[in-house]
DNA sequence: TTAATAAGTCAACCACCGTTGACTCCGTCG
DNA sequence: CGACGGAGTCAACGGTGGTTGACTTATTAA
């Protein structure tokens, strides 16, 4: 075995370079969009080497999926879990992972692959957290409302969501997630099972 | 002036009927996805005539825009909004033009013609209707909820939101939408003004 | 009836991009 | 030192799909 040895040279550092690479493509910009080219211009290689390091752009899209699962979803806690989803740009790679989602969702290609992330990596660990009755249901609007606010806000950029001036809408989001995930601390806990 | 007379090799009725064809298409499939010659083929004719017809697929794609604007968003009331929103394959046009929204979202072409759609239609009026502190932004937020439960359901078909089983979700989305809106009779006044 | 205009058809062009195979070069092993 | 294997390079293939132009056909005006 002579594995991590050259330094130069070195398949597996490369192929850790085109992953680097092929998840800042993918989040700013979506499936069809990120030509592989690109992706090897920016770590100075052949796009070949792109296609022998992941086999192909389907697998390299699988990888780069996997590799930014939201780990913070199923450690952080619940109000660390709104405000970070609720503010804009934060936790850089729990943010990338949010924006290489909402960037391929209308890729026939990707969807199959975001389909199985959105559910076994988003909803049903949330859902598992939560815990109570219609708990998958309303980790589901959780992930729905965030990504719904991520659209609008990162990719469409519609005014309201953007500027800061018009009045704070971080308390407003918070209080949309919290909602969500029936935390009666933001009173509303319209989803929140009724308590005796 | 010999206009609208013909009916046979009429072309203000055959841009029509591939308008209609193209607002089908882009209802279930993506901007990249959709193919001129699919177009063309729905209706019997030749791609090269809907070029002529709209100029370009960018055109094409404006004009189906145009042509499914959510006129129910501006007149119907709050409850009829929100019921009409959470149900899911209601409302025909409504939800056609929802579909089409979402489904070409990371569409480099589509997106500047999306952002104004957005805002315009959806968002603004939406905002003019509900007056008060922050309505563009829960107006926003509205809509970002919309799209974010459609696209859950719709697009990805995620398994909660899709299931009627595991307890009706229907009231849940009612409720997170009413939520955005500042209805307190869904007992959820998040966003409302505080009245005293 | 005939000429002219516009609708409709056919076929090709062209760019783009994932993919592939042959080739070169570096580093290690015998 | 020489040979082998794998990393890296180059150029081309092939399909797809928007776009274009020349041709054909039908309708209407003269």
């Amino acid at each position: 075995m002579r594995e991590e040895k050259t330094g130069k040279r070195s398949a597996e550092a490369t192929k850790q370079k085109v992953l680097a690479a092929a998840i800042s493509r993918f989040a700013r910009a979506s499936y069809e969009e990120v030509r592989l080219r690109d992706i090897a211009a920016d770590v100075r290689l052949d796009v070949a080497l792109v296609h022998r390091a992941f086999g192909s752009k389907d697998q390299l899209f699988a990888a780069v999926i996997a590799a930014t699962s939201p780990s913070e979803l199923v450690t952080a806690d619940r109000e660390a879990l709104c405000a970070a989803f609720a503010r804009r740009n934060s936790t850089p790679c729990q943010n990338e992972g949010l924006q290489i989602f909402i960037r391929s969702l209308t890729s026939p290609l990707a969807r199959s692959a975001l389909r199985a992330h959105c559910s076994r990596d988003f909803v049903e660990p949330l859902a598992a957290r939560l815990g109570g009755p219609a708990a998958r249901q309303r980790a589901a609007l959780f992930v729905a409302s965030t990504i719904g606010v991520a659209i609008l806000r990162d990719i469409l950029e519609i005014d309201p969501l953007c500027e800061p001036a018009e009045g704070d809408c971080q308390p407003l989001i918070e209080g949309l997630l919290a909602s969500c995930l029936g935390d009666d601390r933001q009173g509303a806990d319209v989803f929140a099972p009724p308590r005796d």
